[in-house]
DNA sequence: AAGTATCCGTTCAGAAATGGAACCTACACT
DNA sequence: AGTGTAGGTTCCATTTCTGAACGGATACTT
């Protein structure tokens, strides 16, 4: 009898959370995801922008953004039919996303100074 | 000699991104690093009280204080000699995020209600 | 002084997530 | 038929995380 697993995973539990940072970090918070949000609002909406910005795995970059699609943050929208294409739209709660991600801009910018990488 | 191993992890190449955002999630990229940065907002700061709050293993978090110390965003400071006690408190670098997770708070709170945890 | 508790970690094996690279589908172009 | 492009999926080795136990150092109790 397989009930639930006791901890599927940590991750998922944080959905839950009290905190509302939590709750939030259990939608964008792993590396990449907030990554592909950036990209979005970098104008950026197709597989392979993402991929080839991102530089992480197809695999990875697929399931992110289904989940981010689940979640309501990203919707999926067909350009094309004939060849079945589909970009991805911030949706309004992606948009309001923003400031969030300009806090982290901000801080970044103030407080991680890009280095001439190495010699 | 193996001088760097390639990629040593895509991890440590965010500190050097273009993009602020990107070398913020250096930094707090990985899911108990922001919230241990949180709990240090909520006045917590000492291996215990992160870990009780958290529920994260034990290995993890001491990881993850060392590297938020390396980086700058806590600091570690004796509060006793006799049994040598250590507590973790923000230093500028961290008071200075606050921003950025009033952002993610904000949109949690309004994004991510709490669901009653099913039956 | 022995026993128990507290705090702060470290170590280890198994589980889960990730990275890299190849493969597949569908269509368009020539 | 062959080549190119977009969007994924599959497979396996490597990395990271979890869970649980163990350890050192001191304090509190008896």
């Amino acid at each position: 009898m397989e009930r639930k697993p006791h901890k599927v995973s940590r991750w998922d539990d944080l959905a839950e959370d009290w905190c509302p940072v939590a709750r939030s970090l259990s939608v964008i918070g792993d590396r990449w995801t907030i990554l592909i949000v950036r990209d979005c609002f970098l104008g950026k909406s197709r597989f392979e922008e993402f991929q080839t910005s991102l530089g992480l795995t197809r695999h990875i970059l697929s399931s992110r953004l289904k989940r981010l699609v689940e979640l309501g943050v990203l919707e999926k929208n067909p350009y094309s039919l004939k060849p079945p294409r589909y970009d991805y739209r911030l949706t309004e709660k992606g948009r309001d996303f923003a400031p969030a991600l300009v806090g982290l801009k901000d801080w970044g910018k103030k407080y991680m100074p890009i280095r001439k990488a190495h010699a």
